[in-house]
DNA sequence: CTGCCTCTGTCAGCTAGCCGACAAACCCAG
DNA sequence: CTGGGTTTGTCGGCTAGCTGACAGAGGCAG
């Protein structure tokens, strides 16, 4: 099997990319180049002028902002194999997070000018690509009326179902390597305050909590949090 | 002046449809409807299927969300001459929010199935229609980061200062009218809270307030309020 | 095996912002 | 100009979640 298949069997596992038309498939990949980078280097900061599109092929890309006091926020991790980066191909502003490596990671790169000639002669692609957008739209207003609406409880309980369910891209990952200071980040809680939920959940039995890992052993149970509590 | 001529003129004071192709915008109003809202009538619901983009002409539309608890989440207020609806269009999945008139509003519809007609014929206008998403992207994204990085203060400050220059689509107002509840939904903070804040905003010279409007003074202040407070 | 670093678990305060309550001001329809 | 609905202004008490601190446990490099 050449390289290129591989790499297509990899992203296939992803819904956006294994719906597209074969022969936009094709030519993203043909476009596309490997890279590989270091546990925390950087891909981007927020600011930087557009640099292409990205898939996450292994590790992890950290996708957040810090505010000039130092707090963190950490919008998304973004796993395997979801693509990434692409509200600046639309209106070629500057990138709007930074974002860097979460352990080795290994990411599929097509460049902002191949992409643009591409959708040059073939406007239609256009739709597509939006459709990534749209998805991330849709989490986006989830996510911020969560945060005004729900506890943290049932906030984090939610977090975890999307996280399982790869934010529905993928198919269920039933263990989730993820350490608690993170989850913490993404939802504007502290880091004790959701190890205090945690427990509880696993106390429940909703989960079971191990070193930088979360397994989820009971969906039922947290739906039943995440409603509400 | 013909009544399509007044239209583009009210239409023209946004940046996105003042940047349009000519010939998009022709097509967009030859396909377009005017529709009229009483005060508080919805438009559409959650969960409703896609009926197509609109543009707010006079009034405005409330966008949120309520909880099954009963506590509302209010996303955005539309003002004239923005657009809304485009998520729909991309993914044919249903509404995200309830929007529903805010007093006496006067709308333009495009339908579903008309847009889809035109950018069958001229699908590099997929793009354009996308940038709509794009701006609301970013925006979404600043409100979340704003919600876990920034007290009540700074919030509100930066949330007047979009207000005022009409999220960036169309020049500064200087009078918002808008109720303390309204803003304070917007900000998933109290009422009181919001009231609070206001009046020292007021204190600082910033604003002034009045029955049912915030009437901004003081750009600079507001600013450094803004910041990091 | 050892030492160091990261991650988890758990306290005991503390405080920003919530909630309920109520009075005053404003607006508008009759 | 009157009365009822809406919006603003302001209290005081309450509590969810933050902060800081520290001990223990797991992982890993040498």
């Amino acid at each position: 099997m050449s390289a290129t298949d591989t790499l297509r069997q990899q992203l296939n596992a992803g819904h956006w990319f294994s719906h597209l038309p074969e022969p936009l498939q094709h030519d993203l990949l043909s476009q596309a180049s490997v890279r590989q980078l270091n546990a925390g280097q950087p891909l981007f900061r927020r600011g930087d002028p557009p640099c292409g599109l990205y898939a996450v092929l292994d590790g992890a890309i950290r996708v957040g902002a810090v505010s000039r006091n130092g707090k963190e926020a950490l919008l998304t991790l973004v796993e395997p194999p979801y693509w990434f980066g692409e509200i600046s191909l639309f209106d070629g502003q500057p990138r709007t997070h930074d974002a860097y490596a979460e352990g080795p990671t290994r990411l599929l790169q097509v460049p902002q000018t191949a992409l643009l000639d591409l959708l040059e002669h073939q406007p239609h692609y256009w739709r597509e690509f939006a459709l990534l957008m749209s998805q991330k739209l849709r989490l986006a207003f989830i996510a911020l009326e969560e945060m005004s609406l729900l506890p943290a409880a049932p906030r984090l309980a939610r977090r975890l179902l999307l996280i399982t369910e790869g934010y529905g891209e993928t198919g269920p990952r039933r263990v989730i390597h993820l350490a608690q200071e993170q989850l913490a980040l993404m939802l504007a809680l502290s880091r004790q305050t959701t190890n205090q939920i945690l427990k509880e959940l696993e106390a429940r039995g909703a989960l079971r909590l191990t070193y930088g890992e979360i397994e989820i052993l009971d969906l039922d149970c947290l739906r039943q949090v995440a409603q509400i509590d």
